[in-house]
DNA sequence: ATTATAAATATAACCGGTTACATCATTGTT
DNA sequence: AACAATGATGTAACCGGTTATATTTATAAT
């Protein structure tokens, strides 16, 4: 592979030259502008971004750490992210995490040492201490779903407490008697939210009691486990929120299963939006997330934070929408 | 950031016997080691990957070309990819394509000057000649879904024929009388060779002509759009193989809308197998392909081809299997 | 024509590692 | 005691870029 010095050599010019040519910097005659291009051209030349990295302490790449591939709601975002990213000229590493504490740190430490630019962060296990190092070596961060205590850090979410109160409102509204929860894993702040908006609206109702809620994991066999746990404990239920679309599709399946017709005899409201949500049979209601806008903003946001020295972090939280679907569109009410 | 000079000063030796320790090459005294371990730790050192690269001329890293992260059968495979990689001490570039040839030999060359140490390339667009200047810069190649002309290269597929041929055969065995086939993007060799499969089986069939093929995208809106066509064109239609399972279940959409029992009215199968597939409503009967499996063999014989002066190139095809499931399961037959 | 000033290019140091080769310290041989 | 062989460590070149500074060349001013 060519290397600066051929082309240099090639075009009878130092390598310095050749540089500014690559670079647009500084003043270069247009004539020797010309040989150089030629020459790389002639040479196949492409400048080597280790080196460049090397030199310049960035790479212009930037990471997006997510905690699960196989939930479509981070590829979606990423998606976003990406076409961002790609519009300015910067690469991303996507990295998978299964929101292990060990391996978020290790990328951490890599992505450091590998000079990317700036990181979003999809991680609730990481504190406001294990970014210092990052800061240090001058890398942007954007945290999503996670909000900092200590608010030197940019971060993005959504109002997850006062979605999981229109879905369970929702679920009210068409009559449903006894809503359960099917919660993520209760140690994410966003399952947390979640979970409090639906006992903002059940919590003080007489039939309550917490044996509504079943504690899941974001997955669609989890959900779907959690709900028959929830038909064999509260044959009663009529209305299920769980506290995303994965499990919400797994709870679909086991009420197939189970016989339960839906949505009369069982309405079922997801969260995320994600694409998959409306083409469940039948559609699913959800509590939809801009997952696009979110990947856009945060990787903007991370774009600014990049370029500029006066950068402010800021804190964003945006809101979330109840989608209407076949889920819940009951003809009858029990 | 610590360096290899402040370790050094710090442990008052060279950088070479840091280097050494680090990489465990060369003779060492013990009682050095020790000093230098030490120092590591106190000033929290971690080797820069990028100077490494530089140096070593190679990047512990491989990347996974995928032609797009919305088809969850990428990002399934790209977790086996993960997790073999991982094992070994890789890391793993995941790049999103869109399957634009422009997009794909962007990445080639960028990826060359990233000296990443072996490719996992998901394209149908790219050709023999395109590979030769990373096999130069000795980077390592395994093609997926794509059996290149000359056999210099390593690919993996799956018999898609053959199971294209399942799938149709299987419709006509539950009863189906019309079977229609929605195609795949049509200049895709998988595409192309399931819809031989399909016309292997029905082809010469009294009834059959090309309007029982449909074109579409490989995405749920593709399949969707393309049910409604042939809705349209052939309301006779009570089977339909679909060239993969997202485009399945835009079709089983259709269905819904338009009113046709599944399987009853219109059994429909799939192909892939993703996650999904098994989730729909009712659960999508599909050709399913070893994803996981081709990931994990994909991973494994590029670490081999990485690892080994004397690789030989191989092809293989791996079977797929019929999963029965209830898109199909007919009570009655018409 | 001579000098000051600006423009264009080259030289060399640097980014942070790896490693061939040189050097110095030990230990073993005769 | 003298020398060879081996072990342990250091020096310096190199990977392929960028860029501050030095140097050369062109242009303007006197």
């Amino acid at each position: 592979m060519a290397t600066i010095r051929d082309v240099a050599k090639q075009a009878g010019v130092s390598i310095a030259t050749v540089s500014r040519v690559i670079n647009n910097k500084g003043k270069i005659k247009q004539e020797t502008e010309t040989t150089v291009r030629e020459a790389i051209k002639k040479l196949n030349y492409i400048p080597n971004k280790v080196a460049q990295g090397l030199s310049n302490q960035r790479s212009n790449a930037v990471a997006f750490i997510l905690p699960s591939i196989s939930n479509p709601f981070f590829p979606e975002m990423a998606r976003a992210v990406e076409d961002v990213a790609q519009q300015h000229g910067y690469h991303v590493f996507i990295c998978n995490t299964d929101d292990k504490r060990e391996k978020v740190l290790n990328y951490l430490d890599n992505l450091a040492t590998h000079y990317v630019d700036g990181i979003i962060l999809n991680s609730h296990i990481i504190k406001e201490a294990d970014l210092e190092k990052l800061r240090n070596n001058n890398i942007s961060i954007v945290m999503m779903d996670r909000v900092l205590e200590h608010e030197e850090t940019t971060a993005f979410a959504v109002k997850n407490r006062a979605g999981g109160r229109k879905a369970t409102e929702h679920l009210l509204d068409v009559g449903c008697k006894r809503v359960a929860h099917i919660s993520g894993v209760t140690d994410i702040p966003t399952a947390q939210d979640r979970m409090w908006g639906y006992l903002d609206v059940v919590g003080t109702l007489p039939w309550y009691d917490t044996s509504y809620i079943s504690r899941s994991d974001f997955t669609v066999e989890g959900g779907y486990q959690a709900a028959k746990e929830l038909f064999m404990r509260h044959p009663e239920v009529d209305g299920i929120f769980a506290g995303n679309d994965l499990m919400a599709i797994g709870a679909l399946r086991a009420a197939h299963e189970w016989g339960k017709a839906i949505p009369n005899e069982l309405a079922i409201v997801g969260f995320d939006g994600i694409d998959m949500s409306a083409l469940t049979t039948p559609p699913m209601t959800t509590v939809q997330q801009p997952i696009y806008e979110l990947g856009e903003l945060a990787m903007k946001e991370l774009l600014g934070h990049m370029n500029d020295e006066a950068y402010e972090a800021k804190t964003v939280n945006l809101d979330v929408e109840l989608i209407i679907r076949e889920t819940t569109m009951r003809t009858q009410q029990n």
